[in-house]
DNA sequence: GCCGTTTTCGGCCCGACTGTTTTCAGTCG
């Protein structure tokens, strides 16, 4: 089959060209043309047409694409590139790009790396920052040099598992040849974990139809276990895992005289193999109540399923709104007009705006106030004013008291010194939270998955302290931060402390990411009254005042 | 590279922070 040839995306273009940004960061190009392309690509992304059926003309009319942009967007319209950006591909080596990651170095820094001490591996980095190379650039010095070789480092030790939109895009190539309801995304992925170390998926596809198919997958870490109907039930189970909790549930099944395996429940005793279509029927075979994959650390769940008395877990349809969201006032891509928008797509009764304190002056607060009036009025999900407030270097916040105490809700997170003892990191949070104005402590720990650790914070005094003073402490569901872990979760549920889901979302599409939040508070077995965004909008109003 | 126009080139977002500085450059959000 021919197929037409599928017409490519706003958000492909727009990739393309902020690539472009930074390969000519990295080459050295003046930086306000680095801004015209990343300016550009926000521009192509937020079209409400696609750009790819405009002519050079029409292109040209769109604010921040002139002749020279619009003529390479014609081109990646026809041959998904353009001729300047495949250019500098070869001139730049993929190695140097990756360096970009290691905490300390941007573009400028990797500019003068490259072409100074022709720097182009991770290897090369530590060599020269070993043999004290780097503080003979200009404007470095022995601690430059230290902090570079420290993300360097930590950039060769970065954890080898993916996040969940990695697994999710390595995933919509399968949806290629796996026909939708043939198969089961199952291991940590489907546990709701933060970072995934395997791709495990079980199918009842035939394995000799789609052998060829999956070659070309970019496999990594892909494990396909091909099964059939009747056996589907035990063939997840054992996929899902966790290791921990199958050896648990193992012992469960010996007592009663069975064998666990993929293939269904074997007598110990004369070798029947008892086969189930689902989970539900092995667990109830086994007398127990089912236990949602979340739960399936071995931290006591099977004992509960046993008796019955699993905890009642907060849902998605429990979410009745999300409680951190950026605009373009601060860093967002999405205007307030849109977050409202989304609020009623999703059927949200509130989303709560909170940009940067350090990039919205008090006077555009007051802006922002009467604007999310007047957008308030045309929409379902309402708005509310917040914000999310640096809690600076010294522990102070990066607004005054008078203006706090104006904002429906405050979020207060760390932007900087990352580096910081664990006592002095610490006390900035407590002292945040001591703040009468603060009502969330946002991504408690600052981790950005595979990229930067967390800051060196005590997260159990964090947790106590948020119970004194009636904080409640963020889990952050974008999937570059799934900040909190599920055993803090857990032990700040245990001590009374509410929970706040919030995406953090810079655009649109990223208020989906609630999913992944809620799967983490799951983890943390927080039920629906745990989590702050399950109330009604009138319940959280007087939980805020 | 784009824009606006004072049609031929200068200005382009920013605040906190850190390290290198003696007045600034680069990173990060």
């Amino acid at each position: 089959m021919m197929g037409q040839k599928k017409e490519i995306t706003n958000r492909e273009i727009a990739d393309r060209l902020s690539t472009m940004a930074r390969l000519l960061e990295i080459a050295g190009e003046d930086r306000h043309k680095v801004q015209a392309y990343e300016r550009a690509a926000r521009r192509i992304e937020h079209l409400s047409f696609p750009a790819a059926g405009c002519s050079e003309e029409e292109l040209t009319r769109i604010p921040g694409i002139g002749v020279r942009i619009a003529g390479q967007i014609r081109e990646i319209a026809v041959t998904g590139t353009f001729a300047e950006l495949e250019t500098l591909r070869t001139a730049i080596p993929g190695s140097l790009i990756e360096l970009l990651g290691v905490a300390g170095v941007g573009p400028r820094t990797l500019h003068l790396l490259w072409k100074r001490l022709g720097i182009e591996t991770i290897d090369d980095l530590e060599r020269a920052a070993k043999a004290r190379r780097l503080r003979t650039l200009p404007g470095f010095g022995a601690k430059k040099e230290e902090t570079i070789a420290k993300g360097a480092r930590q950039f060769r030790r970065r954890p080898d598992t993916m996040t969940r939109p990695q697994v999710e895009a390595v995933l919509a190539n399968l949806r290629a040849f796996l026909p939708e309801g043939e198969y089961t995304v199952t291991g940590s992925y489907r546990r709701g974990a933060a970072t995934i170390d395997e791709i495990e998926v079980v199918t009842i596809a035939d394995k000799a139809a789609v052998a060829e198919s999956l070659a070309t997958i970019d496999g990594a870490h892909l494990n396909l276990r091909f099964t059939d109907p009747a056996r589907y039930g035990t063939a997840l189970l054992c996929s899902t895992g966790s290791a921990n909790f199958l050896e648990k549930l193992a012992d469960v099944a010996r007592k009663k005289g069975y064998r666990l395996t993929p293939d269904g429940l074997s007598s110990i005793s004369d070798g029947r193999v008892h086969t189930f279509a689902s989970e539900e029927e092995v667990f109830s075979f086994l007398g127990m109540a089912p236990i949602p994959p979340e739960l399936r650390e071995d931290r006591g769940e099977i004992e509960l399923a046993q008796r019955l008395t699993l905890p009642d877990l907060v849902d998605i349809h429990d979410v009745r709104g999300d409680l951190h969201a950026h605009t373009v006032a601060s860093d967002g891509r999405q205007s307030l007009e849109e977050v409202a928008e989304a609020g009623d797509t999703r059927g949200y009764e509130y989303i709560v705006i909170t940009d940067h304190s350090s990039r919205v002056r008090p006077e555009t607060l007051l802006k922002q106030r009467d604007a999310i009036d007047k957008i308030n009025q045309r929409h379902t999900c309402q708005l509310l004013l917040g914000s999310e407030v640096d809690i600076r270097s010294d522990g102070t916040l990066g607004y005054p008291n008078r203006i706090l105490a104006d904002l429906d809700l405050v979020i207060a997170s760390i932007h900087s010194g990352f580096g910081q003892n664990q006592d002095i990191v610490t006390r900035r949070v407590l002292s945040a939270m001591e703040n009468e104005h603060v009502d969330i402590i946002g991504h408690p720990t600052g981790r950005l998955l595979g990229k930067r650790p967390a800051y060196a914070v005590d997260l159990f005094r964090v947790i106590d302290h948020a119970a004194e003073t009636g904080t409640a402490l963020e889990i952050n569901a974008s999937p570059h931060r799934l900040d909190l872990e599920d055993i803090y979760i857990w032990h700040a549920k245990k001590k009374g402390v509410k929970l706040a889901v919030g995406t953090d979302a810079h655009r649109t599409g990223e208020f989906e990411n609630m999913r992944y939040g809620i799967a983490l508070a799951r983890r943390g077995w927080c039920a629906p009254n745990d989590i702050l965004n399950t109330l009604p909008l009138s319940s959280l109003q007087e939980w805020l005042s």
